[in-house]
DNA sequence: ATGAAAGCGCTAACAT
DNA sequence: ATGTTAGCGCTTTCAT
């Protein structure tokens, strides 16, 4: 494979490198008849230019590593979608990787993003209390926000019993309680007054904030919640199957089963239909994060939807509000009389859930 | 951010910069003692090596980019993910671009990873004549292979009517003929006397064959195809279900729906639903791709499976086979008497399907 | 507007 | 076993 260097085109073109270099990035004037030349002598030779050599020596690669714990899981998948897009558009590149639901890989992949000198990480921790140390130090380390999860504070800091802030690091996701809120308050003006909730383990901090949301507007809106009527499994289709039988077949039965998210619900909707129990007619089943096939299934899945777009974008601002400003731009802004936006705390941004309402609840 | 480097390391080691360099990479022995030091220091230090300057120096990244048609479509999610982990086996990481189906997006794409300097390349192309000379252009600066979908030949060196051979470069792909006889033997044996075949626009080189292999077993087999059972529009669920209504409400109805795809089927199962066409009394269905959400759906989707590990694993393999044997290798393997495995020309893996039979279709 | 030259952090000869 | 040193290809002062 051949590899032209700026010296080369330097060479062809009678100019030096620095000229080239000029003309190359369109970092400073430069002579138009020689800029023709330079061009010329480029494409000739079929130059590309050598991103690793420009990033060593600018220090900076205009990638963004993302850190998802299964990019099998289609929120997730679209998550990785709107993140890969907005960088796109700002003419950086995505390093992906999947941690498989694994705090020792995921540990792993935050140390190669910094070995690899990524200018920004954002990543959803798979595991609120076992991923935080590398999450920490990696946000020590680069630019970094957490996204959709977020881990806890450590243990020893924690007042105790608290859901944890973040860790003290950015986080952007969704208003879970919010999104609990509208579930229930449709579910209620459908008719129910019992619920059940299917969830994963409480293991991230996105399960646990969505039990609590369910627990507290359950109960500000006089729903009955058994006690069995909490079951955790995971994220998957089979569990929410699996959960459906043990709920259909309990001596009560709720009149709606909420459900963490969207495969859980799923899941729970064949269970139904395996038992011959009627969706809505005998028991209403809502979802969570309105991934593509929930308006594919039967009936189609009432959910809450995540603005995904919206949370790139506002990831993508939080890494650079944390990127310190090279000196250059510090100068120039000194120079101007405009005062540089000062850093500030850790942010937490959540954002709205949106209700999507179909065929699994009954028509208030 | 801090930034340690080995120099740092060293100095506080009291050891030159070559022997941290030993130490950290282990590429050559070092003193008990002195090693011992020198990964105190760096820890001491919090030192991360920094692979930008080792990329330059070392003229590798550990890196593979992957450019895909859409993230969103499951069945390139699931091999994104079977290549995430392949290469994560390896030691590499994955580099991953989305086309949107768009050429010049395409393109773009394989430019800047060339200049990042990937140590090999996977694509699949969006497009079968657009693509070629983007992908082509490529795979003459780095080990290129593609996956999946491939380019055609350029139209001035095609012997007419050819579907083209890959371009002339390596590709890793499923068996699509054999894909459809299995099929269509299925649906033979179940009692299928007639078909339809709905597909995507016939841009791209799997779509292509598909319907070659579609036409040619019906023909073997005896099936009766109309001239307007073969439906053109994309790979979506709404294009599948637009294609029912097309087939449905036509004057002859076909004994099954032989679909491109597995959204294409969901969403022609969807339009028999509509229609109270009885799948699979009243008509057979059969997908594509075997996505997770095909066992899902209702009925659940006779279709046939990609062996996507498989797929991913032989492009790693063939882009190995690509990278030239540095001069140490080389001189290794001279001394050793082993001689080296001359690259072959093009290299065309068709891997076999494999049949999922399910509810969409009669038990035989 | 252009050139000369330093050096980003690391690895790999080449010495010792 | 360890040290010295020359670059990898590029950007960016600093001169002119």
């Amino acid at each position: 494979m051949p590899s032209v260097t700026i010296t080369d085109v330097a060479r062809r073109a009678g100019v030096s490198v620095a000229t080239v270099s000029r003309v190359m990035s369109a970092s400073r004037p430069v002579g138009r008849e020689v800029e023709v030349r330079v061009r010329r002598a480029a494409a000739d030779l079929g130059y590309s230019a050598n991103g690793i050599a420009r990033a060593l020596r600018r220090n900076r690669t205009d990638t963004v590593g993302m850190v998802v714990p299964s990019i099998l899981n289609p929120f997730f998948t679209t998550l990785v979608d709107s993140m890969e897009r907005a960088l796109h558009a700002e003419g950086k590149q995505l390093f992906l990787c999947d941690s498989r639901q694994d705090p020792d890989v995921e540990a792993q992949h935050l140390r190669s993003l910094i070995e690899r000198h990524v200018d920004g990480i954002v990543v959803s921790p798979c595991h609120m209390t076992a991923s935080a140390a590398a999450v920490t130090a990696s946000a020590r380390q680069v630019p970094l926000v957490q996204l959709d999860r977020h881990v806890a504070l450590d243990r020893r800091a924690d007042g105790g019993g608290g859901d944890g802030d973040g860790g003290g690091i950015d986080w952007v996701g969704l208003d879970d309680d919010e999104a609990l809120r509208l579930l229930l308050a449709h579910l209620h003006a459908a008719g129910a007054r019992s619920a059940a909730f299917v969830t994963s383990e409480l293991t991230n901090s996105s399960t646990k904030q969505r039990l609590a949301g369910f627990r507290r507007h359950a109960s500000d809106l006089g729903f009955r919640v058994d006690d069995d009527w909490i079951v955790l499994g995971d994220y998957t289709v089979d569990s929410g199957d699996e959960a459906a039988g043990r709920l259909l077949d309990g001596a009560a039965r709720p009149d709606a089963i909420v459900c963490a998210d969207d495969l859980i619900a799923i899941g729970v909707l064949r269970g139904c239909r395996e038992r011959g129990v009627r969706v809505p007619e005998d028991v209403q089943v809502t979802g969570f994060d309105d991934i593509v096939f929930s308006e594919h299934v039967t009936p189609s899945l009432t959910t809450v939807d995540q603005p995904t777009h919206r949370m790139a974008r506002e990831a993508i601002r939080l890494l650079q509000l944390r990127t310190p400003a090279d000196p250059g731009a510090r100068a120039r802004a000194l120079a101007s009389g405009v005062a540089e936006e000062p850093a500030p705390d850790a942010v937490r941004i959540a954002l709205r859930p949106r209700l999507v309402v179909r065929q699994s609840t009954r028509a208030v």
